[in-house]
DNA sequence: GCCTAATCATTTGTATACATATGATCCTAG
DNA sequence: CTAGGATCATATGTATACAAATGATTAGGC
């Protein structure tokens, strides 16, 4: 029993010195709110959220694709994506057809106007990769990198 | 000229062969999806989303705060932390009440319901930090989380 | 070939997240 | 001591984010 007294009485103390800032998911929402922020600056007069950008960038990327498959590739659930696409559809952005080969699908390309604004989008991106990575150095920045993408 | 067109040309290399998936704040998207997916499991039936829990637990570590205090020690804005604690007030685990000397000011302070849970909710909060660090070793975690921290 | 299961897109509801506006209250300069 | 600015809480609107439900369509097992 005493042992077991002791688990708890350790257990407590965990408890009343846990410090919410130490936290790796509230660092990691607090570092997402940072490069959101950052990516509104960075993007100004293109007004494009991080979501419309990937999804964007990945339509640029395969040149046609199906809203969930697009989802899927960008880290969005069927509703989220579709409220993106909509709103990508509704500025003239991306243009959606109903597949003639299942017509459960509805395929996804860039307008012209879509693909004009990728380009300029991409090239403020790259700046906003860098202003968000900037208090790392050089050294550092890869082994970031690294290990984020473990965690995911 | 040639050093421009020749700087130009590089960017648009640079374009061309952007990969979404490397990009720091697509990769913080992620992690940070997943800590929430894995936050959400950890609670359980204490259903507790992650800022309901960052109030609840600064409350406990404060005993008594503002409400747009309590909005800047865990990164939420006047308007998020109004709805957040709105919903915490509802289900009984804050209590607010007008501050007598600045009748601005709403106070906040757990219940005897809320300083039950917060226990239990910061018990679960721990397994949660090390299921999200889970993918690292104990050697990469500090080195992890103190350049994450450098990005806040 | 048919029935069931799976997939796709959409819709609804809840919860951040933030910009912006508003009214109440406090503080401070003059 | 009062007028102007600052702060607080709230409200509204837009945009993720996801659970859950739905209807249309397709695919697979038999």
């Amino acid at each position: 029993m005493a042992t077991k007294a002791a688990a708890q009485a350790a257990k407590d103390d965990d408890v009343a010195s846990y410090v919410l800032e130490q936290q790796v998911g509230h660092l990691l929402r607090r570092a997402h709110q940072r490069h959101t922020t950052i990516f509104q600056d960075g993007m100004g007069d293109v007004q494009l959220t991080p979501t419309q950008y990937a999804a964007l960038v990945k339509i640029r990327d395969l040149g046609q694709i199906s809203q969930n498959q697009l989802g899927r590739l960008t880290a969005m659930d069927p509703a989220t994506i579709q409220g993106v696409v909509q709103r990508l559809a509704a500025r003239g952005l991306v243009d959606r057809t109903a597949d003639p080969h299942d017509r459960r699908l509805m395929q996804l390309r860039l307008t012209a106007k879509g693909r004009a604004l990728v380009q300029t989008a991409i090239a403020r991106g790259i700046g906003i990769t860098e202003a968000t990575l900037a208090p790392l150095s050089e050294a550092e920045r890869p082994i970031f990198l690294s290990l984020l993408r473990k965690l995911i």
